[in-house]
DNA sequence: GTCTATATCCCGATAGAC
DNA sequence: GTCTATCGGGATATAGAC
């Protein structure tokens, strides 16, 4: 406890307002945030986080980054782990649904708390380098037809977010066995897509 | 106006209360919704819902109900308008997403309200009803192979969940030809699932 | 079946002291 | 950089009158 006088200071109050909405999140969902509770954890007042944070929506905003930090690290992993373009781009497919279960207040922060994203430029650059990353490895899939691999992308990428709301929605069960069905699952869809992907091509 | 004296009276405030939440779901966002602001659009106090509605989650399940309603309608007519089973039921991948998109309130009361489903059987079991569509479908395309349908079945409803949830997030752009475009590649996403559904079957 | 009125609670955000 | 205090708003839900 490094306290200088006798009132209890944060090091890094940011930090620790992050951390705490995170935990916030993860017990009574992103509606249940708030500013104030977040403070209350932290034995702060509810004005101090606006020493920090211009208004709820940049907190937010700070967690949402974070997550794109780890979603973008567990994406790559998968992707360094399997040894064949399909295997690899699969992988991502499992891996999405595993952030989702893993880290599911920072999913839902990215898809369900509501941000405006196009209001956080820098949220923006963090999505594109995760998409920058799916799009690498369907083009090794695909590596001749790039509307071939625009459509395959957006596929995969769906059916890897309808396996992580529904998973998460619990609708494959829970517990640790439920994610990892389901996250098989998706690296089987994604191989499916992959197998079937000459459909894609004809949306009638 | 059927006024029986100098006050205004509903016949059917039940009916109104849905239609009502409907509205402000559709403007405000399913977290925007409250008993209050749906009372003040029907010109009634605050209290007079209680007599209708034992609690905010009672109201929102009455428009849970009346989603799947629409649901299984939307999907069960998509699966009357094409000839082939698998036409079928990638029809009805492309009917998911009509839906989402056509009764974005309904969809989201669904899906993204925090509704607890275990708490309202009546729901539970419609629910049940909509899956059976689903199920019926997929048996026409595999009937031989129930494991096999239950993984197609799991596969075309995530595919199907992910563009929608992504189309409404605004992945896809906005306005009625990104509607067509995302539901038309849905449709194309189930054939290549069907396409390739022999890779659902090795989860590795 | 609706209204008036109210109890109780929570939130975001700000001003000014320290 | 945090605290005290507060403003202004909104919510759910209930009690009792009509």
């Amino acid at each position: 406890m490094p306290a200088k006088g006798d009132r209890y200071h944060h090091g890094d109050l940011r930090l620790a307002l992050v951390d705490a909405a995170i935990a916030v999140i993860a017990e009574r969902g992103v509606r249940g945030f708030s500013m104030a509770e977040a403070s209350r954890r932290l034995g702060v007042t509810t004005a101090a986080p606006y020493r920090h944070f211009a208004d709820r929506d940049e907190l937010l905003a700070a967690v949402a980054a974070r997550g794109l930090t780890v979603f973008a690290a567990m994406l790559s992993e998968a992707n360094g782990a399997a040894d064949t373009p399909d295997g690899r781009l699969a992988a991502m497919a499992g891996a999405y649904v595993r952030f989702a279960a893993q880290h599911r207040p920072l999913f839902d922060t990215l898809f369900s708390s509501g941000l405006d994203k196009s209001r956080h430029p820098e949220l923006q650059r963090a999505w594109e380098a995760v998409d920058a990353l799916l799009t690498a490895a369907v083009l090794e899939v695909c590596d001749g037809d790039p509307t071939e691999a625009d459509a395959l992308s957006d596929a995969i990428e769906a059916s890897a977010h309808g396996y992580a709301m529904l998973l998460n929605d619990g609708e494959y069960g829970t517990g640790p066995d439920a994610v990892d069905a389901t996250a098989d699952r998706a690296v089987a869809s994604a191989r499916a897509l992959i197998a079937g992907r000459r459909a894609l091509r004809t949306p009638a």
